[in-house]
RNA sequence: GCGCCCGUAGCUCAACCGGAUAGAGCAUCGGCCUUCUAAGCCGACGGUUGCAGGUUCGAUUCCUGUCGGGCGCGCCA
């Protein structure tokens, strides 16, 4: 693998030398490449990496894990990276850097700029990364909000990271959501003409629809009017009537098909549709996520793509007729059941447009598709597993991160959420309240595996807790030295702090710069880990570092030279604090 | 009932796919602004990593069991 300026990869080098010559010297038996990994170390005392390789190797070759480490010492390749290497503890080697490296690493921002902490685009993947993708029903809501946030900070890390990223949005334009939300659409629209007809339990009751509704009339007028009786008689009880929701709703969707015709009927769907997405589009481009396709669930089933997903299933026979529906054998690739893809009444399932939409993704050249789901899509992880084997596609290609649930607490109570009921808060009011920074940072900020506490009084009180405005002070105060210095009379010479670099000798300028050496590994393991969480504690991290460093040690001093030299580091602190930020989309305000 | 995820300080969470003395923020207490932005800094307090076993040089991490929480198990999407 190739990666740049990272300093953990050029240690495991030198240690692996040192195992091959001693191996070669018959001082160690020949054996396989050793697993072993270098870290950075958590306490100072240990110096900045260090080394297992003398403990995992101990036993294999029945030698003391310090007396092998001392070995390893002893042949040890010179590196002008390492000042000096020692043994610790139950054998560990411990390496501290040389002042060299560590200076270089200042330099190396400045130079790098923006693509500090980004490999090359190089020998990594094509991969697509699937998010939102929520239904295109309604507004998003605070819980899509969490995938928006770590589905596009997953993209932008896995492009620093050297792969080539597209994303994707799945929208979900076929299927009996929508038929209810056409429904719900055309009784609100009934409702502005004068015409009241009943609202079913399950219609979306949200004030939008009303919206949808009202844009509908201005541009319809009465031509889709019906009568009360017409749409509302003889319709199956409802639930609240005692009978089932879903049988109503679903005669009344029908009843709406035959009174309205194909095209009229398509013409309110449309409407409900369209209004939804230019919404969700709308909304996520404020949040700063963008996507590169919108993938259109229907186009699957127009363009023939479900069909041919199902033919190249049974042609492997993998299909089974079954009680009158056509059923995908899953249970042969470890799901727990087999699935209906084709149902009693020739309707194609949601199953079917996934599986299709796999074979398209990998059709498309990608080696690796990465969905990102909500946490309650788990059960799907299996089936879309055993689809992927079915289609002969190797299922590790297929990648599912779960964003597990984003709970609303208001006055230390959870807040009850429904998109049907109406009842919910949307992504759009959490942006108004808190900001698009904030709320990028915040859900971000912990692991996707976890569920995420979402205290909306917090979050609405713009208070100091909130971490995104730690880290973007950290960049605004640098920023403003640069402002001072202008006011001060004084300068800042770019050559000449580079050249004084060595009298960067304080403590704190000693932990920025190993924050700024250690910054491409760090987006390296966010990479691997899937986890922009990493980055968002790399800037705390930092952050904290940069305010420490402010608070112990003037910059703005007299001393040309020296001057330069803190500020050449300060510059480099920044741009890794914009670096980092771009990825999470955060911005980085000049001031605040 | 079966399956997936998760239990870490009073609260919300970290801990770099097994490493050394488990770390932050909030809360509580005590210091620091006539000097580069106090949205900041410095310090104190706070832990049997749910519980019980196991694996090994070493476990918050892996395995088994158990208790607790979340979610999922349709010819719905």
């Amino acid at each position: 693998m190739q990666v740049q300026g990272v300093v953990k990869e050029l240690i495991r080098e030198i240690v692996l030398q040192a195992v091959l010559d001693l191996r070669r010297g018959g001082k160690l038996p020949a054996g396989d490449e050793p697993s072993f990994t270098v870290e950075r170390t958590r306490n100072k005392a240990h110096g900045d990496y260090a080394c297992n390789v003398a403990m995992l190797l101990a036993k294999s070759v029945g030698r003391n894990p310090r007396e092998l480490a001392q070995a390893l010492l002893d042949t040890l390749p010179e590196s002008r990276l390492v000042a000096r290497a020692e043994i610790a503890g139950p054998g560990f080697i411990n390496f501290h850097l040389s002042p060299t490296c560590l200076l270089g690493s200042v330099r190396r921002v400045i130079e790098q700029g923006e693509r500090y902490g980004s490999q090359p685009e190089e020998s990594r993947e094509s991969v697509t990364v699937e998010f939102v993708s929520a239904n295109p029903n309604g507004p998003l809501h605070v819980g899509h909000g969490r995938g928006a946030a770590y589905g596009a900070s997953l993209a932008n890390i896995l492009e620093a990271h050297g792969h080539r990223v597209q994303r994707e949005y799945y929208v979900n334009d076929a299927g009996r959501q929508m038929d209810i939300l056409s429904a719900s659409v055309w009784l609100r629209y009934l409702e502005l003409g004068g015409v009241v007809v009943r609202f079913p339990d399950n219609g979306y009751k949200g004030d939008y629809v009303v919206d949808i509704a009202r844009s509908l009339r201005a541009r319809e007028g009465d031509r889709l009017r019906r009568t009360s009786v017409s749409v509302g008689d003889g319709l199956p009880p409802d639930e609240s009537q005692g009978g089932d929701k879903e049988t109503h709703v679903d005669a009344l969707i029908a009843r709406a098909k035959q009174l309205l015709g194909d095209a009229d009927y398509r013409n309110v769907f449309n409407a409900g549709l369209d209004w939804c997405l230019a919404d969700i589009k709308q909304d996520l481009g404020e949040f700063g996520v963008r996507f590169d396709n919108w993938f259109s669930e229907r186009s699957l089933a127009t363009s023939g793509a479900v069909q041919k997903a199902i033919d190249t299933l049974k042609s492997t026979d993998q299909m089974e007729l079954r009680d009158g529906a056509l059923w995908f054998k899953a249970t042969n690739f470890g799901d727990e059941k087999d699935r209906v893809v084709v149902r009693e009444n020739g309707a194609t399932t949601y199953f079917a447009s996934d599986i299709a939409y796999l074979l398209n993704k990998f059709d498309r050249g990608f080696d690796r598709a990465i969905y990102v789901f909500g946490a309650d899509h788990h059960g799907y992880i299996a089936r879309l597993k055993a689809a992927a084997q079915g289609l002969g596609v190797d299922p590790a290609r297929l990648e599912i991160q779960l964003v597990q649930f984003a709970v609303l607490f208001e006055k230390g109570e959870k807040v009850q959420m429904s998109t049907r009921a109406g009842q919910f808060v949307t992504l759009r009011q959490l942006r108004q309240e808190v900001g698009s920074d904030a709320a990028r940072f915040f859900y971000v900020m912990r692991s996707h595996d976890q569920h995420l506490d979402f205290d909306l009084d917090l979050a609405r009180s713009q208070s100091n807790d909130n971490p995104v405005y730690y880290v973007q002070y950290a960049h605004a105060r640098v920023c403003a030295l640069f402002r001072q210095l202008a006011e001060k009379g004084l300068s800042f010479n770019r050559a000449s702090g580079d050249a004084a670099r060595e009298r960067l000798v304080h403590e704190q300028e000693q932990e920025l710069m190993q924050q700024l050496l250690g910054w491409p590994e760090l987006i390296i393991a966010a990479a691997e880990h899937r986890s922009p969480q990493i980055v968002a504690n790399g800037l705390r991290e930092l952050a904290a570092s940069f305010h420490s460093y402010y608070n112990a040690v003037p910059i703005l001093v007299e001393d040309d030279a020296l001057r330069s030299a803190r500020l050449y580091l300060c510059k480099a602190v920044k741009q890794v604090l914009v670096n980092g930020l771009a990825l999470l989309g955060v911005s980085a305000p000049e001031s605040m």
